[in-house]
DNA sequence: GGATCTTAAACTGTTGACAATCAGCAAAAG
DNA sequence: CTTTTGCTGATTGTCAACAGTTTAAGATCC
């Protein structure tokens, strides 16, 4: 009994088993234990997680419409493959989100928060003194999250999120790459002090430019990608 | 050798009763049937369109997901409501994205393209001068999805489709105000201008500027917006 | 008259069953 | 030997019924 879904339904209040079901499925994805290309049983799933179909099969249609599956009538949902093309189209609009919100957070942003990116950075730096990659990418992922966030627009952070979600599969692997946590805390220092100097165009350009370069560690400095 | 993803999708015909439900809710939401914060009956939608509700209920959860409705446990799904704050912050959204499909389409833009632009920009000139609203809207419609589609990126395209669906209501509203149909006339012959002399920079800041000018003309000049 | 409790209707959440469709396999045809 | 055809089990699409919750009207009490 790998899922805890009972202990799911003793926490559920005003939930509905759909939204569990969606949550549990993105968390799924999310591990790695659903893989790319990968067929959701709608009977299996129904049978492990002790519910009946309709709830999954109204869970998959918001996970298609965010992304994470590919629906094929009368053939069944499908763990979305993100191919090599999709991944440079998504990184280009996560850069220029990013962007987004690192010119609306600079001129806003409070001294306590400048403190906590801060502390998110000392956090990776250890991390990566230890050279331990699963301490790296929470402190990577709340540094990111928390920008968004202090941005103050709140449509801006879900949509970071979900595309955040998307990419999930290949950012481990750019992360994996040798070298690439020193360069990324690197760049995320950079971020921090343009930040930190209320320099909307400064901070704007610098996460930009730091996603950009996550792309490139993925498909190469010219931003080719495979062609599958 | 057993179909793979790719082919399956080539062969995938929309036609389950679920998507069909979720185009047609869609477009009664575009053409303003559905008014925002109006409750849907999933019995009297049902009966209505002579199907059972378990594919209304995944159609609505399709929706839920891409921000058209919001679903009230027990309660039921509602149409949407933007309020100012949602509006504004999508508006900021939108600014990002188009900017970032200028600045991708003008190194690339083909003669072709330039010439296709502008017969949306003469078409828009014939709407205003005939004061025909209902002319314009279309050719203004299809000026901004050209844009997004010759820039190459297909996600960003959706991603766009997805938030004028989403700000479909206010949109009119903002195009309707007296002025406004030639003064956003002109920005697109600037944006055009742009565009046509390759000039990515340009582009990407008329783009922008381009969305926020619509959105002052909702907000007033300082982006305020209401507090309800 | 107004507020509160009671109760029934309406509605949503969930389920199990039935129908339609598909992948795989085996036998027949060439 | 290869291709085609026709089954068979498995899986998805859809439906109708049941269960739990919300809403609203009516009754009761102050």
């Amino acid at each position: 009994m790998s899922l805890d879904i009972d202990s799911a339904l003793q926490l559920r209040r005003n939930q509905s088993l759909t939204s569990i079901i969606r949550h549990e499925l993105e968390q799924m994805i999310e591990r790695g234990e659903l893989s790319a290309g990968e067929r959701l049983n709608e009977n299996a799933l129904a049978a492990r997680l002790g519910v009946s179909r309709g709830p999954i099969r109204e869970a998959c249609r918001g996970l298609e419409q965010s992304g994470l599956v590919n629906v094929v009538v009368n053939r069944g949902v499908f763990i979305r493959a993100l191919d090599g093309r999709e991944a440079a189209e998504l990184y280009e609009i996560r850069a220029a989100l990013y962007g987004l919100a690192g010119r609306l957070l600079a001129p806003i942003v409070t001294d306590e928060q400048v403190a906590i990116l801060s502390g998110y950075v000392a956090e990776m730096d250890a991390a990566m003194a230890a050279g331990d990659l699963n301490s790296f990418y929470p402190g990577n992922l709340r540094f990111h999250e928390a920008i968004v966030e202090f941005g103050g627009n709140g449509r801006l952070a879900a949509e970071c999120a979900a595309i955040h979600r998307e990419m999930h599969l290949l950012r481990r692997r750019t992360l994996d790459m040798p070298g690439r946590m020193t360069t990324s805390n690197d760049e995320h220092r950079a971020i921090l002090e343009r930040i930190a100097a209320r320099d909307a165009v400064g901070a704007e350009a610098a996460l930009e430019e730091h996603v950009l370069i996550s792309r490139s560690a993925l498909f190469g400095p010219l931003g080719h990608y495979p062609d599958t």
